[in-house]
DNA sequence: GATGAATGAGCATTCATTCAT
DNA sequence: TATGAATGAATGCTCATTCAT
């Protein structure tokens, strides 16, 4: 229960040590996985302390209530991500890289997110709680979704402009379109992977990429030669 | 408050008497409607038996308790689809059409569930609280999930058999990616549009099919004429 | 701990017994009790439940929170109050008595409450609670004792007119003056009398109401024959 | 926030080290008012300290615990008191005054505690805690009230003896009875006058001391010519 | 079948108190 | 001496569940 300390000398303070900095960041890490994993009415904020390794009266030090530590885990996650994509869309990937490249490129920097770091679980979380927490979803919607989507609109847009995408597709929906796949899988992983070996079986990640990149770039119909 | 019926005549039991058989008909809707808008905990059974016109009591005369309530929820909606789409493909799709049209014809099927039925809010309802109930989420897989990508399953499989559809393509997973849009962009109806109206915009329906239907068929890149 | 119903027939049901009129009476006096004894945050809703003879949650089928119970309590102590003294004072005393008998009759009748009824420990609550609860202090002011002062009030200003009070007096400030006496006595009774048999001794009421009439009749310098 | 003091020279150690003996009388003063403002229980700690300017966790280097603050902060009052006005009323009066003079000179001197100091406050207070606080009432009572009232009771004997005083007055009775109105004053300006404005009006204080004096010394029948 | 009064376990929140620094 | 992070017991309040009627 204690972490030992296996450092050989003076055996440090440990108990009641002063983490001042340290505290807000465990609290937030702690109620990140248990809201994801249960939701935010399930999630009792003694598990979170217990998960934390303190005791429920230390979270009120660090956020006024249980609405303040969700809000503050949704913000957490969704702060890192201001800005960084657009900034990689444009200095990361060469712009004179084929559109559907440069498109590839970030749905696969997405998946990577979505399928393996806590933004999917966190996903599935603020879908859920939207109607009892609008603001957040709000919130959600105007600083993750919307720049997200933004941003593939403009490769999709750019890529008609050059001739490669068909002028006929609408690109604020098509952008949503081409996402879906993501947001999907990601949901499923954190549904029913986890219950189910089942659905596991047929989410497999490469044949997912596989599958997603051609159906993606050509669609169902085959094409004449 | 409630309408007096002060008629001296045949004095016919109504209010009473007429619902004793809808009475758990009532009780689901009502639970239903509640689940679907405010998640599993944050229902309180005192709103459903208020929302279905009956005392709180009176839920424990037709379900055991609140989860089995929740999954009578879950299988009211799951029951009248088993089978149901199966049989529609086999009878009510000429099985000469051509294997786009048939696909096209059961996405538009279930697009017109998800997006204006119950049915939208129910996948939402049972993502969100799948890990907290695993076996409900086991039968909603089973049930409908599985189920239903197997029917797109066989669809491909028989486009690919006739050389309409990219023999690359893996089955299972092609039919995730198929749906996963009808599936979003019900996911977000009942996330965001409800508390974003500048989410609303974006979701236009007629848009969405066009450019799902489009996208499907030829995929981005354009076609060399 | 179980009330024995010493009735030598039926055993008449007794747990759980629909009381639902009586509960909110029962709620309320123990309330008052407790206030009274204890103020209002030393009172615990687990100790008003508990000496109600129910549980805590019951507390909140009748009353919405902590709050809403203290305010009834002082509710139900001022509303039998009001208006009853005015009407008393019109109708049971002789209009025609001498003014000090009627002023005298009026503080005998409010002793008896002060001193003899919950009606002492509520004024001793209310004035200990009247900053942290302005609204209710302003309700016992308006309700309580500024009809109360009115009364004396006019009784004074009656006696002025018949030349036998002094005019020099004003009539509000003489009868805060008038009725010092009994309220004092009665937050001592609330007080000290309780704690310390020594005060006590000092609060006869035998002699308190002799030394009280003389010296409110006379003054203190002698009279000269 | 704090304002720093960047004088180049002295570099007098002012803020840090000028309190060190203040510091109990501080936390005194601070927990006085607020105790009095707000009651014992709704007074917390965390707010004395602030008021005192320093931190929760020192108030327990001076006193115990809340209630020996508490105790502290009563005492605190009571200490200057004690044989303060008996000294007052054997020097600084003539003894050769008159009976009903010395008398309210005394009643003066304490209507000025009363009213103007936190004397006054600390009456209620001490009053509302009496019967959570058996200890701390049988201590005020003893050490402010019994001597008090025997200052009174002597000043009264004395009366009576130069046969000033009418000689059926019980000395103890008629102290209490004397005092009332200050007191009662004093409290309802802590309860009602801070809350409400039409009380206050009815509190003028000149108009009291008039009134008081009048009915004191003649009480409330006119004397015959 | 239906009611609704009553229950009691459970949870968020507060705050006096402690203690390592 | 002073700090302030951490504690943990206490308490108001909620709500699923029961049961006498």
């Amino acid at each position: 229960m204690e972490a030992v300390t296996n450092e050989g000398e003076a055996a440090p303070p440990k108990r009641r040590r002063r983490r001042k900095e340290a505290r807000p960041q465990e609290l937030l890490d702690a109620a990140m996985a248990l809201f994801i994993e249960r939701g935010y009415a399930a999630t009792r904020l003694e598990d979170v302390a217990k998960r934390a390794g303190v005791v429920k009266g230390t979270i009120y030090l660090y956020y006024a209530d249980k609405l303040a530590l969700f809000t503050a885990v949704v913000e957490q996650v969704i702060a890192p991500l201001l800005g960084e994509d657009e900034q990689w869309l444009t200095e990361g990937v060469p712009s004179d890289a084929a559109p559907f490249d440069r498109l590839w490129l970030l749905l696969e920097r997405w998946g990577e997110r979505l399928f393996h770091t806590p933004l999917g679980g966190l996903a599935k979380l603020v879908m859920a709680e939207a109607s009892n927490f609008p603001e957040m979803a709000t919130v959600y919607h105007d600083r993750v979704i919307h720049p997200a989507m933004a941003l593939v609109e403009r490769v999709i847009i750019d890529g008609q402009k050059r001739g490669v995408f068909p002028a006929a597709l609408q690109p604020k929906a098509t952008a949503r379109l081409v996402v879906a796949p993501l947001l999907q899988r990601s949901l499923w992983l954190s549904s029913f992977a986890v219950v189910c070996s089942e659905a596991s079986e047929a989410l497999d990640e490469e044949v997912f990429w596989a599958n997603y990149r051609l159906l993606l770039r050509e669609g169902l119909l085959r094409r004449m030669v």
